[in-house]
DNA sequence: CGCTAAGCGGACTGACCAGTCCGCTTACTG
DNA sequence: CAGTAAGCGGACTGGTCAGTCCGCTTAGCG
């Protein structure tokens, strides 16, 4: 996929990357590419070398966003403990929400990438395993749950109580 | 507050604050003062000559829904039961948010009004009553429940089930 | 009716932003 | 170490937006 890249282009890249992450997660969908660039050290030409629009660097960061909860849900599916493993990791994902303004925008933007296929796979594995051992109702699905991620994140006590199963 | 306006000048403001209204209810608070004069069927110099920005055109739009939800509180407050009246305006005031892409950013610039300071005094109450009457869950304020609103305009049985009384 | 101040709208400005381009620099190859 | 392609950055473009200004229009008073 992407061709072997001269050390400096390569530093450059990671440093884009990661400059990118943050400012997404500071200011949101809407952080312009000079501040990106800037916050590289490289020009913003450099920016658009690499990635053919703005869109295009957004969900390359957001993609890993997704990674790491798809990767947090399959670590919870290990849990023996099938409610106590989904409380865990819709917590952690509240986390991710809190502290990433981009989050709901970007994940917009990648709802049709392979990675948030794979995340949506995992936790529906996660969701109806919950549902299996009575520890989550059963008129939830994993969209739901994902849904609500940012409600989760303000009130966890609220609606984790509200995502138990009834009687 | 107001001096008297000529007649056209009225008509133009009214018809402004409507266009205004739905603007901002579609397109959230980014929609751009040209549409919104397009829309009202003025020139854009017209919106400057009553409000001195686009910031204090939005305060005055949402300003008028934020009354509207008063008003909804404080009709549920004199519904004689605590419960389902808490409960009817909690998904009205969903319904309102579902239908306006402005709500959540236009509260934000409306928070230090008297109006949005109205809206909480009644909110209280009504969360107050219910919570005394077993409805509610005595651990959420007025401001956790209004902070939950998009989350019920989602996801309604998940979280006034949270929201009910436990045990 | 005629006078005038209130009102009007659209041309204009300056700020900002995504995306392009090109002359200079530098990492690698042989 | 020399040649060169890959990489670089910043000037430039075109578009959008909020906010200003001023010459024209008109409501409404006397």
């Amino acid at each position: 996929m992407t061709a072997t890249l001269r050390s400096d282009a390569k530093r450059n890249l990671d440093r884009l990357l990661a400059a990118a992450s943050e400012c997404f997660a500071e200011h949101g969908v809407d952080a312009s590419v000079d501040e990106i660039a800037r916050r590289a050290g490289v020009g913003h030409g450099t920016v658009f070398r690499r990635f053919p629009t703005k869109e295009a660097l957004l969900v390359a960061v957001m993609v890993e966003r997704v990674r790491d909860l798809t990767r947090a849900a399959e670590e919870a599916l290990e849990d023996p403990e099938p409610g106590p493993a989904f409380e865990r990791f819709l917590r952690r994902a509240a986390e991710v929400y809190a502290q990433n303004r981009a989050i709901v925008e970007g994940f917009e933007r990648c709802v049709e990438t392979e990675e948030v296929g794979a995340l949506k796979v995992a936790v529906g594995r996660l969701v109806r395993r919950a549902q299996h051992a009575g520890a989550v109702r059963r008129d939830v699905t994993a969209e739901d749950v994902m849904d609500l991620v940012p409600a989760v994140s303000r009130h966890p006590d609220v609606v984790l109580d509200g995502l138990r199963a009834t009687r």
